[in-house]
DNA sequence: AATCTTTTCAACCGCTCTTAT
DNA sequence: AATAAGAGCGGTTGAAAAGAT
């Protein structure tokens, strides 16, 4: 049987898209918005397959794309979720807020599974976040979209054709120490959720699972057994999680609300939705 | 400076899942 | 219930840039 093909292929450009495409898509989606992406192509007067917009769409032009290299508390949280669901990188970048699950499998193939495959990430503490081709470029430059990607589709108003490759960038000094980022997340979050008992503990979550004998696959059906579990666990904001230990240093007395640095911005305030699980220890293993 | 090798990541492909009819 | 269309996902590929020689 099979699926007719999503498009005929035939008259379609490929590859790279152009400035003039990107904004031509850019513009369709403003004014008509998201989905109906078999029907876009057509009506945006674009000669691409629609599978090709909609891919164009989430994986660079979206506005709210988070632009420059991976974080080392993004990595952490990247890995600790794999940890947890395996290759559904959707999942994933569903917690990360502004990156896309084409990005997350990227770094994770690039840099992450070759270093657990290389087995230098014995070392449980936090790895080298970035390898050493990959520097903490947002630590370093102000203006991360200029180092990682090329022009904008607004900047260029040519049709060429948008590199958006990001530049390797091998010969930086890093100034700042990792080592304030050696955290120890749990205690953090007894602090600021002291008050939390264990009754507060949901059921699926009570038995930490040490990294020596979890076994993923039983513990992701033990974890899927409870679909509402599981979905209020994905609907919590993880990007949270490495905010702790930030705002525990500098404040002993206000809630895990009100984040103030750039990347906390980003995220929604609702860290509370997490609290209970954290501060009951319930996911102390997330956290190491 | 030229050439080769490695790395990166945008884009493609084929499949599955969801929704509409 | 069956079928098709639409949408989304994860694996893979290949062009281009950077590094090595």
């Amino acid at each position: 049987m099979g699926r007719s093909p999503c498009c005929s292929k035939e008259g379609l450009n490929r590859g790279a898209w152009t400035a003039m495409e990107d904004k031509v898509l850019t513009e369709y989606i403003k004014t008509h918005g998201e989905g109906k992406w078999r029907n876009l192509p057509k009506r945006a007067g674009l000669k691409r397959c629609g599978k090709s917009c909609r891919l164009r769409w989430l994986n660079y032009l979206r506005p709210d794309i988070k632009r420059g290299n991976i974080t080392r508390d993004e990595e952490e949280l990247i890995i600790r979720l794999h940890k947890l669901l395996g290759n559904r990188w959707s999942l994933i970048a569903g917690r990360l807020p502004g990156r896309t699950d084409n990005e997350i499998k990227n770094y994770w193939n690039t840099n992450i599974g070759k270093k657990i495959q290389e087995g230098d990430h014995h070392s449980k503490r936090r790895p080298p976040s970035t390898t050493s081709s990959q520097p903490q470029l947002q630590e370093i430059n102000p203006n991360p979209s200029m180092a990682m990607k090329t022009t904008s589709p607004a900047q260029t108003a040519s049709s060429s054709v948008v590199r958006t490759k990001a530049t390797r960038c091998t010969k930086v000094v890093v100034t700042s120490s990792a080592g304030p980022q050696e955290h120890d997340q749990s205690h953090a979050i007894a602090k600021l959720h002291p008050s939390l008992t264990p009754d507060d503990r949901p059921l699926h979550f009570s038995n930490p699972i040490s990294e020596e004998d979890t076994n993923l696959p039983n513990f992701i059906m033990d974890f899927e057994t409870d679909g509402n579990i599981l979905s209020d666990f994905l609907d919590m904001d993880f990007s949270q999680l490495f905010c702790l230990q930030t705002e525990a240093d500098n404040t002993t007395n206000t809630s895990a609300t009100g984040l103030v640095s750039e990347d906390h911005k980003l995220y929604g305030s609702d860290s509370q939705s997490f609290a209970p699980y954290i501060g009951s220890g319930s996911l102390e293993w997330l956290c190491d």
